[in-house]
RNA sequence: GGGCAAGUAGCCAAGUGGCCAACGGCAACAGACUGUAAAUCUGUCCUCUUCGGAGUUCGGUGGUUCGAAUCCAUCCUUGCCCA
């Protein structure tokens, strides 16, 4: 089977410029794609570039990660309704090195290897190109009527939003990289996410027209939810790739939290399971769907991909932890136990406050697991709220010594699944 | 520079002098049911609250009025048309 026959049964094709197949087939080809450096981390919606990247490696040809120096101070207009805001230089510069760092864990940089993956960064080939420079040596070969039909463009200039130019350019800029990798790295072959099609094409075009060179591109499907919802946020936010930002069991639930439908379509793209170990899930699945034979692979399979053995290993112990037998008294958990439960909140508090007994609300509210008295008091009436695996059913619930657990924790619940420790002293 | 239109909570969007913290929808959070799914139903959803209320909102600023998201002036932003 070759890279696009697997990516295809993967469902990790959307798009496939023509006679790409071919080439793949002909000669190791360098293929790349861009990182923009848009925060400090890269997020889950950026591992399926990554993965591309890693079975183009896997197939036997070479890796381009481009970090987009350049590209990430223009903003890339792709996807987005309005206008962007630019980073200031100093944010960019931060998150480009993290980014760097990041892509570097998961590629094989070896330099003895043939196909061995590279760094690229475009702000190299664009910090000393004049303005003049780039619309007599880029510009000049793309009309505005061919960068106007790009449906990222189009959409803005039938939105009333509208597009500044700084935007509007930022297909060529893009395109250029392409070119400068084909003209001194030859690469061939761009991948992206479906969005990026329009910039992808406006590059082999320019390849075409200034070097009259050929390269090729595909991109894959942008990851969608079964209920429409955006991929990738949780409660709280992004999911990271970045262990101190998303825990690595934060990161496991993540996964293990999957639709049946989406865990479906998942574990074939974000793990490298064979066909057949996942037809054999996928049968189990149906056969028992409430074991989550599908979730629970997906997830162990990412988060090891993601954060190694070791950040797998902690993940599944706090899971059994926590979720092992719910109806488990909190008083069986050792000292231990929940000192060690990582990726659980843990806040303190003070000793001399519980001694004459606390209201759940003030308690609450004070040690920081909730903002404010009146958003705890609506969660506890709502039946939100679990002390030591209880449930509180009365706002007017006092907190007393006696609740301790090994004379100094509280184990505070909000929800099924959002665990906080309290360390009283 | 001229003309026209628009700016309301995370997003979409109603409201066009008092009954407005502002209809509705989406998203989000919690509850019930489940499988730590999905679907469905229920509650919450500007901030704080001793749950009685209190405070700050409708692009900004000033004004008219007993009273303004709503009227007036001015400024800002955006779009469309003209120059």
């Amino acid at each position: 089977m070759d890279l696009i026959e697997e990516l295809t049964w993967r469902g990790m094709i959307q798009d496939i410029m023509p006679g790409t197949r071919e080439q793949l087939a002909k000669e190791r080809t360098a293929g790349y794609i861009g990182f923009d450096p848009t925060a400090d981390s890269l997020h889950i919606g950026s591992l399926v570039p990554i993965l591309l990247l890693v079975h183009l490696q896997k197939a036997g040809h070479k890796p381009i990660a481009l970090v987009g120096g350049a590209t990430g101070m223009v903003g890339d207009p792709s996807g987005k309704s309005e206008e962007r805001n630019l980073l200031s230089e100093e944010t960019l510069n931060h998150n480009l090195a993290c980014v760097q760092r990041q892509l570097e864990k998961y590629l094989d940089f070896s330099p003895s290897l043939p196909n061995a993956a590279e760094m690229a960064n475009n702000y190299d080939w664009f910090r000393n190109m004049t303005f003049l420079q780039f619309i007599r040596d880029v510009g000049k070969h793309i009309t505005v009527n061919y960068m106007s039909a790009k449906d990222s463009v189009r959409r803005r200039l039938d939105s009333e939003n509208g597009m500044s130019f700084t935007e509007f350019t930022y297909q060529l800029v893009q395109g250029y990289d392409f070119y400068w990798l084909y003209t001194h790295k030859q690469c061939k072959l761009q991948m992206g996410g479906s969005d990026q099609w329009g910039n992808i094409t406006t590059g082999t075009e320019l390849i075409r027209r200034k070097s009259s060179g050929e390269a090729f591109a595909f991109t894959c499907p942008l990851i969608t939810k079964a209920d429409g919802g955006k991929f990738g946020k949780t409660e709280k936010g992004n999911v990271w790739l970045d262990p101190d930002k998303t825990s690595p069991y934060q990161f496991y639930q993540f996964w293990l939290n999957a639709t049946d439908a989406d865990a479906e379509k998942w574990i074939r793209i974000f793990t490298f399971l064979s066909r057949d170990s996942i037809e054999a899930l996928l049968v189990q699945q149906r056969a028992d769907p409430g074991a989550r034979a599908l979730q629970k692979s997906l997830a162990r399979e990412v988060t090891e991909f993601v954060h190694g053995q070791a950040g797998y290993q902690s993940a599944i112990a706090t899971t059994e932890k926590i979720f092992a037998d719910q109806s488990a008294p909190a008083e069986s958990l050792s000292v231990e136990d929940l000192e060690s439960i990582e990726g659980i909140a843990k806040f303190d508090f003070p000793a001399d406050k519980i001694g004459a007994g606390i209201d759940v609300v003030s308690f609450l509210a004070e040690c920081g697991i909730l903002p404010s008295k009146g958003e705890a008091r609506k969660l506890v009436q709502n039946g939100g709220i679990s002390i030591n695996r209880r449930k509180i059913d009365s706002p007017q619930f006092s907190l007393t010594g006696d609740l301790l657990l090994h004379q100094k924790y509280i184990l505070v619940q909000k929800g099924k699944k959002n665990y906080y420790l309290v360390r009283v002293g």
